[in-house]
DNA sequence: ATGGTGGGTTACCCA
């Protein structure tokens, strides 16, 4: 079984992308961040004819998140319980018999700012949501773009980065506080060296000159860990034309 | 120190 995540920037510019991605991937489930489009105008009919049913919940201009699923996706959850908040961000399903989590985690813009304060805030909130989920589903995948590069192997340059956004002690540590509640990070499953990335700034050339981050993570419940296979990254997209910023994580389970 | 790019919309936007 394969999940995959990925933030595709734009899912109508970004549409092709993805379909001629899952058609060369095949991922059972994937979970997709900024949509940046109304449920009104999400492509459900093109993503059906790919062999995915979806589920979504969008906005206009920003944020936005889906799941696409080769099986029936049942009880979504859009909302954190007890949190008011008009940025769609958050969406849980069931799939399968897992509970899969997809997250857009605030970016949080700069260190200090109110942005970064709500950032704080709402990883907090998660937290909490997620240690209550993890009741009931103990089988659980939580995934999608958390805007935190976990350490310094996750960072093509740590001393430039350093207590930068993506990269302050606060978020890494509000990182730290959700992988506790019994989450492991997949990829370090497998690979333990420095220098894999999973998004390259479109400035200053990111991508060509190998400066990027590794910021969409597939996490694992403790229930789920002996069930991994292996975690990828496919940097293959980032090379297409008119890409995303982001390239999609990969996550093969044990069915 | 600045500004670079690419989504979105026409905004002292957001990443």
């Amino acid at each position: 079984m394969k999940i995959a995540t990925w933030n595709v920037n734009s899912l109508k510019v970004r549409l092709p992308h993805l379909l001629q991605w899952v058609q060369e991937s095949s991922p059972d489930i994937i979970a997709l961040q900024e949509t940046k489009l109304d449920d009104a105008r999400f492509p459900h009919a093109e993503i059906e004819a790919a062999g995915y049913r979806s589920v979504y919940s969008g906005q206009k201009t920003y944020n936005g998140v889906a799941v696409l699923a080769r099986q029936m996706i049942t009880e979504v959850i859009t909302d954190i319980p007890g949190l008011e908040d008009p940025q769609r961000r958050i969406l849980a399903v069931t799939v399968g018999g897992l509970r899969v989590v997809n997250l857009y985690v605030v970016n949080g813009q700069a260190v200090g700012s109110e942005k970064y304060a709500y950032k704080l805030d709402w990883l907090s909130k998660v937290t909490a949501f997620l240690a209550e989920q993890l009741k009931c589903y103990p089988n659980m995948i939580v995934l999608g773009d958390f805007n935190i590069a976990p350490d310094d192997r996750d960072v093509h340059d740590p001393e430039a980065w350093r207590g930068a956004i993506l990269c302050s002690d606060a978020e890494r540590a509000a990182l730290q506080t959700l992988l506790k509640l019994g989450f492991v990070d997949s990829f370090r499953t497998f690979h333990n060296e420095a220098g894999h990335f999973s998004w390259w700034d479109y400035r200053q050339g990111g991508f060509r000159r190998h400066r990027g981050l590794r910021i969409d993570l597939i996490l694992l419940s403790d229930a789920l860990r002996s069930r991994q296979l292996a975690a990828t990254i496919d940097v293959a997209p980032r090379r297409w034309e008119r890409p995303s910023d982001h390239t999609p994580a990969l996550l093969e389970l044990q069915a």
